[in-house]
RNA sequence: GAGCCUGUGGCGGAAUUGGUAGACGCAGCGGACUUAAAAUCCGCCGGGGUAAAACCCAUGAGGGUUCGAGUCCCUCCAGGCUCACCA
């Protein structure tokens, strides 16, 4: 051994705080943890609860095991949940605080695909690593309680609320008029005993089934009527029902897409191009909730961007329906209405004509009584391209197309005909797929009318400085015969007074929120629990047949097509069974029977899960009822946090499902989570060239010094800007937690990201920042321990100084976890240990609670090293006086004009006279003040003083 | 096009909710210890100004309310997110 190999060896003290203690501790606690069960939580009814203490329900939003492993965005959350549970447990609470996987999807497929290995197997496998690298955090996870949506114990009670919702109906008038739902059997009852007239839900708009009943027509008794009518009827009552719709089909994903999942008219996973096409398909009828979702936000503590995203998604607006009678070619008029939706029926003397969706009805009519001026080539064609044109065509272009369809309708307050053209401007999927269009009032319109040469009355006088074209603006009503002179609230309102008074109109509320499409063509998906019989009729399968088991598939490659084949339908010997096999209850046990072959989308495990949690192993019900009360209670999950893209989706989805189960008496809380926070997200460094095109970071190197960089870009020497982007594989950007772990430790992790900013905001990740929370923790290893023997280091003497500064942070740092701001609450750890250098016992003791909650493994070590046998994890939260958080001597500042000249040391409780005499006593002022008047003394007793004089 | 959010030192961010702007961390600079370095400890650290003070400027820009504005109001600029031909 060399003399300096000698001397370094003797220098490195030997309990120091680096890497490889980090991992040797915490890996030993999270040993002892989880063979203590420490983080088990029971439940009501189970040895160890102690009925005694308040619940915390604290969830995240449970990940999707991708073969990519944990991102940095996860811990974000789950160490912002992690710090709350500990520090609600120390608070005396029972914390339910539980792990999962949503795992079904189509992802996961898309995965499979690609590699070729079963998405069964790539799935246990990411759920695998994702459990590790969560469990090398520390979090206190009860993983007795973990569950993934893919687990056939799971999914049956899916399956078995998919049953209760189609086993529904939604009576509108229950419940006041709010409406819930009621099961089927209630309405079968009513049509039975003739309580209820017999016919198609006249809310069910969307219905073209089998029945071939006209809407709204009385059926007759129900004796009189046969099987297959009767079922019409019924069916077109289900919450959950089949129906003919136009859907967006992804044609490259071989499946169907819910509006939700697409954007911008590509698919929300791949990027591939949707089209509008026709499927008969499972739906929601979500729609019927509409007013009790929106309403329902305003009880909730959630972020406002939340609530406005679902609102604006629900999409109420009120205004007026108008029927305008249709005119034929030749002038005969049918008796027949075209009905449009309008938020503006004060201005209908200002419709010009009328515009119709291609998918419109009328179409056909034009086609069917072409006249002179119905040119059916050209409005063939018209719609053909308007269908073939993806969304992402409809809106890159939004230059106004038609053609006039050669037919009228007569304006029901000017008595004019006025001309019906289609275009696909209008949707067919928004109010009634036509509209009144008011060019003077609506830039839309404006243009369209410009394009094609209609008349333009403008009925709202616009400001005389006025000189857009469409004016939306508020004035008085002219060239409108009843309504000139009137402001547009009257004016509406007035109208729709003589709508109504006229039988032509009436008020309406329509929402912008469509049912919601639940059947996609793939295979890695819940199984629905229903099969067809051999005439087509659809039949769910009794509750104890759950679950309907995924059959295992060799070969699940989609078939890319324009039409849709579900991938289940590969699976022949499952699908074709009989209504005995499948549980059928009211067929012949022999009875032929084809399953459902479709599966349903990746939200459906996502919308229930929090509710498993409370009694994940109860297999007689979804959730028991003592588990229910205790942990869901009044208000649900108490907080739930997750990343804002599920602002609408996923949340809205869960809310819905929880509404259709409040009503059903399977949960007993209006809403499923009280209070919702989304974490932001960790974005990293890029660079940006003058043409905004982004640049991987390693094709970037920095020419300047670290003082003033030069970023240019290697390849062709030009200047690049550093900028702030989400880490992506592109840029090679992205951060692996294992790799930070392995080099300062979870603890030190968990400090860093909590210590970034403000848990909801956007931040970049700093790797150099790291090493200052590293050595955070070292500080606090150093002031416990004696580095060179590994003993504690311990006092007698209680300074006073340390003790005021102790009790500072503990009351910090508690309050700052109720705000959810970590980040200062770590701050005050800073101060503690910059003041601190030597502490006894007892202050060690309560010191080593507070920062528990943050770094759980340092704590715990730390904790067993001062002589305790159970863990931190369980041990009482100090208390704080509040006299050690004020100090006896206070600096007050002293203005003049509000800028600060001078101060004052004073006794903390000096009043409000004396610090104005003690103010204009003071040297400085008095120099400043010399001359002038003193008109007034601002006096804050503890605060300040500001003179006002000149 | 509509709605929401954000803008504070070289960087991440604090600011008792209208009361001393820049807590705390990173980076940087100076010093102590060391043969040297690392680690650690002490100090400085928005700009101008001064020997040092005083003082002046400063929270994206401009205006307003107020004894007092980063915080409230109005206009504008920049960036981000969401929705988007929704009648």
């Amino acid at each position: 051994m060399s003399q300096s190999e000698q001397q370094q060896t003797e220098t490195v003290p030997t309990s120091r705080y680096d890497a490889a203690m980090a991992q040797v501790i915490e890996t030993r606690w999270q040993q002892w943890w989880d063979e203590q069960g420490t983080y088990v939580q029971p439940n009501p009814g189970e040895d160890g609860f102690d009925g005694s203490k308040p619940k915390y329900f604290c969830l995240d939003m449970f990940p999707y095991p991708s073969g990519a492993g944990l991102h940095v965005g996860h811990p974000e959350g789950y160490t912002a949940t992690d710090i709350i549970c500990r520090y609600k447990k120390m608070k005396g609470f029972n914390v339910l605080h539980p792990m999962g996987w949503d795992a079904f999807g189509l992802p996961a497929e898309q995965y499979a695909i690609q590699t070729g290995v079963h998405p069964e197997v790539t799935t246990k496998t990411a759920i695998d690593n994702f459990r590790r690298q969560l469990q090398r955090f520390g979090f206190c996870y009860d993983w007795t309680r973990e569950f993934g949506t893919i687990d056939p114990e799971y999914y049956r009670w899916t399956q078995w609320v998919f049953l209760k919702v189609y086993h529904s109906w939604f009576d509108p008038e229950a419940d006041g008029g709010l409406g819930k739902a009621r099961p089927i059997n209630d309405l079968i009852k009513e049509f039975v005993d003739g309580v209820r007239p017999v016919k198609l839900n006249p809310n069910a708009v969307e219905y073209t089934g089998a029945g071939d009943l006209p809407d709204g027509t009385d059926a007759g008794p129900w004796e009189t009527l046969d099987n297959e009518t009767r079922k019409a009827v019924v069916d077109s009552y289900r919450l959950a029902y089949l129906s003919q719709q136009t859907v967006n089909w992804c044609p490259k994903l071989g499946t169907a897409l819910a509006n939700e999942e697409v954007k911008d008219g590509l698919s929300e996973r791949g990027n591939y191009p949707v089209f509008r096409k026709p499927l008969r398909q499972w739906m929601f009828r979500i729609t019927a909730y509409a007013d009790r979702l929106l309403d329902g936000l305003s009880d909730l503590d959630w972020p406002n961007s939340t609530k406005t995203q679902q609102a604006e998604w629900i999409g109420r607006s009120e205004g007026a329906e108008i029927g305008f009678p249709i005119v034929l070619p030749g002038g005969l008029e049918m008796g027949e209405s075209l009905r449009v939706f309008t938020t503006r029926p004060d201005t209908i003397y200002g419709a010009t004509y009328m515009v119709v969706a291609p998918e419109h009805g009328l179409v056909e009519m034009a086609i069917e009584f072409a006249g002179e001026d119905t040119d059916c080539d050209k409005i063939n064609e018209y719609v053909k391209t308007a269908s073939n044109r993806s969304d992402i065509e409809r809106q890159e272009n939004k230059e106004k197309t038609g053609v006039f369809l050669g037919l009228h309708v007569r304006n029901p307050v000017t008595e004019e005909l006025i001309p019906v053209w289609t275009a696909d401007y209008v949707m067919m999927s928004y109010g009634t797929g036509a509209i009144m269009a008011v060019p003077a009032q609506d830039q839309r319109d404006w243009d369209f009318a410009k394009e094609f040469d209609l008349p333009i009355v403008r009925t709202v006088t616009p400001p005389e400085d006025f000189d857009g074209e469409a004016y939306t603006g508020d004035g008085p009503a002219m060239n409108s015969e009843i309504l000139n002179g009137l402001h547009i609230e009257e004016a509406k309102n007035k109208m729709i007074d003589w709508l109504t008074k006229h039988k032509i109109g009436a008020h309406r509320v329509n929402f912008k929120l469509r049912d919601w499409l639940f059947s996609r063509q793939r295979y890695w998906g819940e199984p629905f629990p229903i099969v067809f019989d051999d005439f087509g009729n659809h039949h769910g399968v009794s509750e104890d047949s759950l679950p309907v088991k995924l059959p295992p598939l060799t070969d699940y490659q989609p078939v890319e097509s324009d039409t849709p084949m579900p991938l289940l339908g590969k699976a022949t010997d499952w699908v074709e069974t009989t209504a005995g096999k499948a549980g059928v209850d009211g067929m012949h046990s022999d009875s032929k029977v084809r399953r459902e072959t479709n599966t349903m989308p990746g939200w459906a495990g996502s919308c229930w899960y929090y509710l498993r949690y409370c009694d994940n192993k109860n297999n007689d019900q979804l959730i028991g009822d003592a588990a229910q009360d205790y942990w869901m209670g009044e208000g649900g999950v108490d907080l739930y946090i997750g990343g804002n893209e599920h602002a609408v989706l996923h949340l809205l989805y869960a809310r819905f499902w929880h509404m259709v189960m409040y009503d059903l008496d399977v949960v007993k809380s209006k809403e499923p989570f009280r209070k919702l926070f989304h974490q932001g997200m960790i974005t990293s460094h890029a660079y940006q060239r003058s043409n905004k095109a982004l640049v991987p970071i390693d094709e970037v190197e920095n020419r300047g010094t670290e003082e003033q960089p030069v970023y240019i870009e290697i390849a062709d020497n030009t200047p690049v800007e550093r900028i702030v982007a989400k880490m992506s594989k592109t840029l090679k950007n992205v951060v692996n937690p294992d790799d930070v772990i392995a080099e300062y430790g979870a603890d030190t992790f968990r400090l860093y990201e909590m210590y970034m900013g403000p848990l909801e905001a956007s931040k970049p990740w700093n790797t150099r920042d790291i090493v200052g929370l590293y050595r955070l923790v070292q500080k606090i290893w150093r002031l416990c321990i004696d580095e060179s023997t590994g003993e504690l280091r311990i006092t007698d003497n209680a300074e006073d100084t340390v003790e005021k500064q102790l009790h500072r942070m503990i009351a910090k740092v508690g309050s700052d976890i109720e705000k959810l701001s970590f980040n200062t609450a770590i701050a005050a750890m800073f101060e503690f240990v910059n003041v601190a250098k030597v502490l006894t016992k007892d202050q060690m003791e309560r010191f080593v609670r507070v920062i528990g909650p943050f770094v759980p493994h340092v704590s715990e070590e730390l904790w067993h090293k001062l002589g305790n046998e159970s863990s931190v994890a369980i041990a009482e939260w100090p208390n704080f006086e509040e006299s050690m958080l004020v100090d006896d001597e206070i600096e007050i500042p002293i203005q003049v004009m509000g800028k600060l000249r001078s101060k004052l040391h004073v006794s903390r409780d000096t009043d409000a006279k004396e610090l104005e005499a003690l103010a204009l006593a003071d040297e400085r002022i008095k120099e400043l003040i010399e001359g002038k008047t003193v008109r007034k003394v601002v006096v804050v007793p503890g605060r300040l003083v500001n003179i006002v004089a000149n």
